[in-house]
DNA sequence: ACATGGCATGTGGTCGGACCAGAAAAAGGG
DNA sequence: CCCTTTTTCTGGTCCGACCACATGCCATGT
């Protein structure tokens, strides 16, 4: 194959920070709740502009690795922090929304996360836990429900499996995916046909999936979590044709 | 419970910016290979800085939705892009190294992604795909071999195998989460006793793998792909008590 | 007519300084 | 001692300038 070269693109400052303080995080000299010297002291002692600094701290702020504030006190400046919820979200729902995945990825990949998490869950997770699920499948049932405030039940009983499951990985991983195709499936909760009949069979399935998960049996959690995944991306899938790749991307 | 107010934290023009891209994106305004207007141009559009206006800029890149390119011509400017596994890999590895997961959560995570790319490939893989994985074993095979290489081609086989899968969202999660426990992989390669029979059992798995994938044995291949994974990262586990809950974090 | 070199242009990247809003600490007054 | 006012420190923002680089244009020379 010939040679392929491609540009070395040095520079940009707020890498080289960003790089250096990357480097203190993996060394294990930045820790979470650790707090970082002000900007205007931290700018010279990288040798750096402030603005090239500050650059590099958004970076890590969307990452979900720090925090920042603003005022005097033990609060304020900016802290290291572990968040990776929002950010993991934030990633996973633009990239679904350009077409980076297709609706049939994202189901897979849900099935693969949460047949994991139920079966977890079913030998790791504590009655409160439990109990938690369940009085958020109760409210689901509720029957004047609208599709809206259904959706984002479903979200937090789907989510709180899998934190229950003692993953944090995996639970974040599945909050992000969930929440990626979150308006997709709310629109397809408002065009569906029978209302109240959707509503009570994904009920049935959540108070069953509930229940098979407080029997410690999670094969049969996971399987019918598959169940009631596909079920429900099923009809979406087929009239989804976003999917894979195109032009423009990944350069 | 209580009924725990937390500040509404408004402000932040260039988080005021950053939705109205994103609000751009998700309506399908803005898409994958779109050009945006330069900075000097669309700061004053948004009524911002041209700081701010950075600051957001430099969010959308570290998403991975967006490049930057100085110079003239038709490829300079800002492009929207489709380039998930940069960033993912980025955000993981940076929170695995600040404890927000456990080695053990990780290894979940794997055993759940991977079991389903393998699924998958054993009935969506490509031979061209699966010749190339094979090649990958066959590099790893060989003698002399030592572990930095043989955890870069390690890394390369079970990414090759998730996105032979042709999940685009398995494949870069599997590829982040692969990547955040590389240097531990990489440590416990190297520690290891007798190197060349460990070297020669993981590539035996490999290639059964890679044969059970070809034979459409979708199921067995999962089997023996957490099989692997597990047995690899199962003497690491017992040493590692890094991971979950502790100070500091997701305030 | 064509190739070549230098110059103007436009892009992101960086820098320095200034000011703002807010919160806490410090100072002042009862 | 408590309450109010002032100061101080923080991130957040803005402005104007310059740099490096790549492109496009144009004059020049052959």
């Amino acid at each position: 194959m010939p040679v392929e070269w491609q540009p070395v693109r040095q520079s940009r400052t707020h890498e080289l920070v960003l790089q250096s303080i990357e480097e203190q995080v993996f060394a294990g000299k930045l820790r979470a709740g650790d707090r970082l010297p002000p900007e205007r002291e931290l700018a010279p002692v990288f040798g750096v502009s402030r603005s090239a600094l500050r650059e590099a701290l958004r970076v890590l702020e969307t990452i979900g690795v720090l925090v920042a504030q603003p005022g005097r006190g033990p609060d304020s400046g900016a802290r290291i922090v572990r968040n990776p919820d929002d950010a993991l979200g934030r990633l996973l729902r633009l990239h679904f929304a350009l077409g980076s995945y297709s609706l049939h990825d994202v189901m897979e990949a849900r099935v693969a996360l949460e047949r994991a998490s139920f079966a977890a869950a079913a030998t790791h997770a504590s009655e409160e836990d439990l109990d938690e699920a369940g009085a958020v499948v109760h409210r689901m049932s509720q029957p004047g429900i609208l599709p809206e405030e259904f959706n984002e039940l479903d979200t937090r009983f789907h989510v709180k499996v899998a934190s229950s499951s003692g993953n944090a990985l995996t639970s974040t991983l599945t909050a992000a995916v969930r929440e990626s195709v979150r308006p997709l499936i709310l629109r397809a909760l408002e065009e569906v046909d029978d209302w109240p009949a959707t509503q009570a069979h994904l009920n049935r399935q959540h108070a069953e999936m509930l229940r098979l998960v407080r029997l410690d049996q999670g094969d049969e959690a996971a399987d019918l979590a598959e169940l009631h995944i596909r079920g429900f991306h099923g009809t979406l899938v087929d009239e989804d044709r976003t999917g894979g790749d195109a032009d423009g991307a990944t350069a």
